[in-house]
RNA sequence: GGCGGUGUAGCUCAGUUGGUUAGAGCAUGCGACUCAUAUUCGCAGUGUCCGGGGUUCGAAUCCCUGCACCGCCA
């Protein structure tokens, strides 16, 4: 029975600056997931994703690059919605930050909040760290040295505290900054400042009132304990004079927005807050928002009071997921342990990927992710579970009854208990989705199999094949076990939708099947099967070996599996001496494959260097091309040819890549 | 430092308001089947329920205490 209805999802909008990984995938998973659930019983549905791009970090990044800081958020966006068509997501829109509509809305927001004495400037005095561009507070300071770790978070980025110290107590000495180390100046500024705290109250009502408005019920604790301490007014502007990436104040053009007040509105000014009111009106309040652990208190409270004073609605659901490990570690770039979630889902499909990362974990508690886990799951629910149940029943059906399923039998006596452990699991799962409890939903569906084997194991079919007075028997049985799995692939639709169509593809069902209703008996039988082979091949263990390959090394390099242990001081770095060069001869080492000869002009000097690119480039590539090159290195002969110097490249896929400058530079300048 | 949470089989965890022999999946061992992707089914285990004390006829569960780990805040 279809249920009318919206759905209104969203992920978080990812902060350009971050390199994708797991962490943004399974939420945008999930996402997705509960997105097509909810399509499928018949809801409409807006799923929102997209970039967050403002902020001091995507500015420093783009002009570290020397790229203008439009274009480098644009590149950077890409790659997310990139990863969302290698995931097979079903955004029905993606919002950027920088979008016209957006920004318009974040103006409007804010010139409301002023109008309505909702904003307030005051001079706030705090001590700052002018390289690392960010404000700490008393307490920061104390530990004065020690780096205290900031996650790399992958909510909406800048991970600027708004909260500005008060001053008072720490004398001026040796006081430095506790990420950086290097002083901080006492420094006296004025900014724009969001009431917030006068909502402290209505909103410890407000969720206490809601029950399930912020799940898991432990975080839900979380921001109530949050809010038992006095809550401060929130900071909402940055003078461009520090950082002028952002969203103007409508009412002080000497001002930015704050990257999280302007982030948030993304979720309003999607559906068309100002712009398109019946559109808004439809899709408006959220139905969830899906988030990470980390950024819980930006959304139920800086978000959810920001919401109030605006006079909008507030969003049914918060839920906030756990993170994942990678071996049992922290991600981190440092620990160079991030995996490329497109090269998984290459090396072992992408349904399998998505399968791994909803059903691994209940959803809402912390995970781990390691290739054997991944492998070990991916054969025992989908391969030796699911698939070869798949694989025998239709099996079965072409070897007993010519490849025709049978027609539903009423009143069939021999399939009650399939049928009834079907309709069970049904309702349960059912119910799993509606709280987003993923991983017991997708628990439902594997018992569901267990089931069907069990049942396929008890009613022995193949002992009733060819014998007289049998075949009703044997066609209920057939019947059933189809009509189970059709139920099985109704569930493994928001999951797997690709492996989802192929197996009703190979159970005789028509091309863009739904996978019909949670109900027995939707398909009446008397069609023809069309079995394709394994839908879900075991990962054996040479195909293991292969799959931890492809995923432990970079893209296109060889395993450099002792550099990321060994770190050099830099004592030993400046131990190199890299010059900029141009290449002004280069011409083939005789009897050699490899070795090209190049004369480089080092500004000071002619040097001869031997390169081992000959397979990859022509001498006449090379002629005037800009470099790099070590230039003190002892001096060695190769082939009896003399090499003094080193020329700087990479190799992709066999394609050569010459380390250079950014622009055209003088010979001679040393790289430090 | 404050608040909260967790500690159960080799591993990951479930254990509802205290109630009989403490469960599931994975991994392990044995047996069976042959429709199936060396798949599936059945059986078998193994536990100081973190330590100590208490309440109770009875505690994994409630109370106190110690230890370990985690989260949020500072």
């Amino acid at each position: 029975m279809k249920k009318a209805g919206k759905f209104y999802v969203t992920t978080p909008i990812y902060y350009v600056n971050d390199v994708p990984h797991l962490g943004h995938v399974y939420t945008t998973v999930a996402a997705d997931v509960l997105a097509r659930y909810h399509r499928l019983e018949g809801r409409e549905v807006f799923f929102l994703t997209g970039t967050d791009e403002h902020g001091q970090k995507a500015d420093q990044a783009a002009a570290r690059l020397s790229v203008p800081v439009e274009e480098h958020v644009e590149a950077h966006s890409a790659v997310f919605k990139n990863l969302w068509k290698d995931m097979g997501i079903s955004n029905d829109d993606f919002i950027r930050t920088t979008d016209k509509r957006h920004k318009k809305v974040v103006r409007q927001a804010l010139q409301t909040l002023y109008d309505k004495g909702e904003i307030y400037s005051d001079v706030y005095e705090g001590w700052y760290c002018v390289p690392d561009e960010r404000f700490w507070t008393e307490k920061d300071l104390k530990g004065c040295g020690s780096g205290s770790s900031f996650g790399d978070g992958y909510g909406f980025g800048e991970a600027n505290g708004a909260g500005f110290g008060d001053g008072s107590g720490l004398g001026y000495k040796e006081i430095c900054c506790p990420d950086c180390g290097r002083p901080v100046q006492r420094i006296k500024e004025k900014n724009y400042f969001f009431k917030m705290g006068k909502y402290r109250d209505w909103l410890i009502d407000h969720i206490k009132n809601h029950d399930g408005f912020i799940l898991p019920v432990s975080r839900r604790n979380e921001v109530l304990g949050f809010l038992e301490k006095k809550l401060e007014d929130l900071c909402i502007s940055r003078p461009k004079t520090r950082m002028s990436w952002g969203i103007e104040l409508p009412f002080d053009s000497g001002y930015v927005t704050y990257v999280w007040f302007d982030a948030l509105l993304n979720y309003v000014s999607a559906p068309g807050l100002y712009a398109q009111d019946s559109r808004f009106d439809k899709w408006w309040p959220a139905d969830l928002h899906l988030i990470g652990k980390d950024i819980l208190t930006t959304h139920s409270v800086y978000w959810i009071t920001m919401l109030k004073a605006l006079e909008l609605p507030i969003p049914k659901r918060i839920f906030a997921h756990g993170w994942w490990t990678i071996d049992g570690k922290k991600m981190s770039k440092s620990l160079g342990n991030v995996v490329n979630p497109s090269k998984i889902a290459e090396a072992v499909g992408l349904d399998q990927f998505r399968y791994f990362l909803m059903r691994e974990v209940p959803f809402g508690l912390d995970g781990n992710f390691s290739i054997n886990s991944l492998i070990n799951r991916i054969n025992v629910d989908l391969a030796n579970n699911l698939g070869n149940l798949i694989s025998r029943t239709l099996t079965m059906i072409k070897k007993y009854r010519g490849s025709v399923v049978p027609r539903k039998i009423t009143g069939g006596t021999n399939v009650e208990n399939i049928k009834t452990a079907a309709m069970n699991a049904c309702e349960r799962y059912s119910s799993h989705m509606g709280n987003a409890a993923l991983s017991k939903a997708l628990d439902e569906m594997i018992m569901l199999c267990d089931e069907l084997n069990r049942f396929i194991v008890k009613s022995r079919p193949w002992t009733l094949a060819g014998k007289k007075g049998e075949e009703e028997k044997l066609d209920d049985i057939l019947y059933g076990s189809a009509e189970t799995l059709r139920v099985i692939g109704r569930m493994m639709v928001p999951f797997m939708p690709n492996s989802a169509q192929s197996l009703f593809k190979q159970l005789g069902l028509r091309a863009g099947y739904d996978g019909g209703t949670l109900e027995w008996g939707c398909v009446e039988g008397g069609h023809e099967i069309a079995p394709e082979g394994a839908l879900f091949p075991r990962i054996d263990e040479k195909k293991a070996d292969e799959v931890k390959d492809s995923i432990t090394r970079p893209r296109g390099r060889e395993p450099e599996k002792k550099s990321l242990e060994q770190k050099i001081s830099i004592d030993d770095f400046k131990k190199v001496k890299i010059v900029t060069a141009t290449i002004i001869s280069a011409q083939p080492v005789p009897k050699s494959k490899k070795l090209l000869k190049l004369q480089v002009d080092i500004g000071y000097e002619k040097r001869q260097v031997v390169a081992g690119i000959a397979e990859r480039c022509s001498p006449e590539e090379l002629m005037g091309r800009r470099v790099l090159v070590v230039t003190n290195l002892k001096p060695v002969k190769i082939m009896g040819v003399e090499s003094n110097g080193m020329l700087l490249a990479a190799s992709d896929k066999g394609k050569l890549i010459l380390a250079g400058t950014s622009e055209d530079a003088e010979p001679g300048l040393r790289i430090t």
